[in-house]
DNA sequence: ACTAGTATTCAACGATCGTTGAATATGTGC
DNA sequence: GCACATATTCAACGATCGTTGAATACTAGT
């Protein structure tokens, strides 16, 4: 086997593992011996393909973003030159923003759903919530914010951002697929269930932010 | 002073300083010594008052969520005894589910704002949400679903549920005031500003419960 | 086949972790 | 004021933490 490969195998085994391990009980609740020792691998060779514990995390973070924001980007330019003169309706510009998630889960589950229990725990963090999550998603969320005012040209900035800020804790929660909603409702829903998720999430914020751009403040 | 009274005093002094670290580094991210060190006392202090370093958090969570739901459910019920024979508003069910958030942090924002902090943590987490939410929230959610669902009564349960669990995920990182909107809306608008959540939040999220209700699936 | 460089293992460092038992101070009831 | 119970401190346990330097196995280029 080529050496290159091998290295970039071991380095995705680590990742993997350290992912797999963060999502589930966080960045302190596990250590390096623990994520080393599902991967398969010597503790020391962690610092070997990595300058330290938090480096390991940080590239977990990032690994997986650029994948996301690439996929979410594409989604949102082919929406708008699907619309050349007027704008997309909402429900449209957040599918854009949802559903590049649901196809990710749908290819690979477990992958992406560790990935996506990840952000749900660094954004309810207010110790690393703002920097993670500025570095890495705050410039594509000014993006898709820019589509949202064009087509809801008489809201407000500041209704505008508190909507998304809404959406986002309702997005960040679901995708998490905690568990949450399965265990209140008695199994009536299931937070594995994506066309449930599908069906609902774009049409009850759309809904929000209409709500609120509707009815301008004092 | 009276022994009883020390005992509480420095019971409470240990689960303030147990609540402020846990809501800002995660349960992992704090020792025992650092607490008990911020609480001005000897770290053995703390296994004398707590069966371990677990229980101690579990104790820091009771405490106030018994306030907490408490204050919720009066307002629940003033609502409903104001409204015999009609159902009350999504909004004001909503409000009443907020409203009660508000005036505890308008009271004492910083000693709350560490609570909440900490429940949305506890929230997103798949390894401990469960059960803790479980335990300690899930009966008073269920009676406002009930009340929910008078208002709503076209609505399914699956709709229902769906609902809440968006407007649980917005509320929950919304009251965590984890600076993200500071951050993303270059100052536009400020976490702390509760007078905007008070305007917003309840109109958005009950907008999108009425669109899941009036737009039955098939 | 030999060498150079890269990938992996071994062994260990000091620090800190959660927790405990015994010793000490402090206030209470008689 | 004395005896008792309760509250707090002291000192330490073994375990595990993140991290490192040196030794070894392996692969690629010649």
């Amino acid at each position: 086997m080529q050496k290159a490969v091998q290295r970039q195998q071991t380095r995705d085994r680590i990742l993997d593992a350290a992912e797999e391990l963060f999502a589930h009980r966080g960045y302190e609740g596990v250590s390096v011996r623990q994520i080393m020792s599902q991967a398969g691998a010597d503790v020391s060779l962690a610092y070997y393909h990595f300058k330290s514990k938090r480096d390991l995390f940080d590239q977990v973070m990032l690994r997986k973003a650029e994948t996301l924001n690439a996929l979410r980007l594409k989604a949102l330019e082919a929406l708008e030159r699907r619309h050349p003169d007027d704008a997309p309706t909402i429900e449209e510009i957040i599918g854009a923003f949802t559903k590049p998630l649901l196809e990710l889960l749908a290819d690979n589950h477990e992958e992406w759903q560790h990935y996506f229990q990840l952000i749900a725990q660094i954004n309810s963090s207010s110790e690393w919530g703002g920097e993670l999550m500025t570095r890495y998603f705050d410039p594509l969320v000014s993006r898709f914010i820019e589509a949202l005012r064009k087509a809801l040209p008489e809201c407000s900035n500041e209704d505008l951002y508190w909507s998304y800020h809404f959406l986002s804790g309702a997005l960040t929660l679901t995708f998490a697929e905690t568990g949450r909603i399965d265990n209140l409702s008695g199994g009536v829903c299931r937070s594995s269930d994506m066309r449930a998720i599908n069906d609902r999430m774009p049409a009850f914020l759309a809904a929000g932010f209409r709500a609120l751009a509707d009815k301008p403040r004092d």
